[in-house]
DNA sequence: CTTGAATAGTTAGTGCACTAATCATTAGCG
DNA sequence: CGCTAATGATTAGTGCACTAACTATTCAAG
């Protein structure tokens, strides 16, 4: 007895769900950081984006889409409007014609010095210390890890 | 000095971002879910307005929009698909002709004795105890109520 | 060298999530 | 009463995220 699966009534209530306070911590984040980011003319994902080439280009589209835990078909559209907004360049490798060579533009580049203030600004708005969000952001990386070990975790065959 | 937003340069790796953290670890745990929904024959989403549906029913898609803190507009197709499947009703309210009652089919009824195991098979496929869930989602919702107290904290006015 | 497997990216299709606009119904006030 | 406000739900439009299917190029074994 004491089976992890055993379930009892108030296990499905919503409120107790972890699965769904993750979501919706998920989107109210995300939401929080609309009004800062539409000042960079960016969405949060492609925010995500920027960061990633910002860190180091050209990129290619699986390397960024490794980068940022997606699928390149994700990643593929996304990038359209990045080219279209101006940020970024995208060009085939030359030796390679399969991969593609994402890369800044000058105004791409010169938007870093404005992003610079995003993460200040949302610690504060979020009135979140830089230790509260380090521990947040550890407790996530260990739920990420645990989806990843598999069924009954890393210890299982 | 040491103003919050002051930004050095590593707060822009994308390492380091909560929001990214945040973000991988809600698609991350959603996916891990999928499997163990698709034998209800549920998403993620559906799954948690069945959640709400069993809780109380019939219930008006606001009711059920403020229970999952998501827009009407996003119920509203959501609803339509799980009517769809036979899982629920949709009829106006006698009375109030703008309103609609939610309610549940009887197959809709039953899936809930499917239902009450996976919270258990979730918290084991994750590695996770009654204990670590608990402190996540108590983690999470002080989150969301961090969005919720806008700039600076919930000390400004 | 050529053919088949692997790799890189894109496209199509489904579903979520949001904002803004719309429609119908109800409530409330002069 | 009758007109306006407000309320409840839906629709249109944009963007993200996924799977599956497809194209193009490159690699590699015979």
């Amino acid at each position: 007895m004491a089976d992890v699966t055993d379930g009892t009534q108030d296990d499905l209530l919503l409120e107790h769900q972890l699965c769904f306070a993750l979501t919706v911590a998920s989107r109210s984040v995300v939401g929080a950081y609309k009004p800062v980011l539409d000042r960079l003319g960016l969405t949060h994902p492609q925010y995500l984006v920027m960061l990633c080439l910002w860190e180091s280009s050209p990129r290619s589209v699986r390397d960024i889409s490794e980068a940022l835990a997606q699928e390149p078909a994700t990643i593929s559209p996304l990038l359209r409007r990045l080219e279209a907004a101006g940020f970024i360049t995208r060009q085939r490798v030359p030796g390679d014609e399969r991969t593609l060579a994402v890369g800044l533009t000058p105004q791409g580049a010169a938007l870093r010095q404005q992003a610079t203030a995003v993460p200040g600004t949302m610690m504060d708005r979020l009135g979140l210390t830089r230790e509260q969000v380090s521990q947040l952001h550890a407790s996530m990386m260990d739920l990420i890890a645990a989806t990843k070990a598999g069924p009954n975790g890393p210890a299982r065959r």
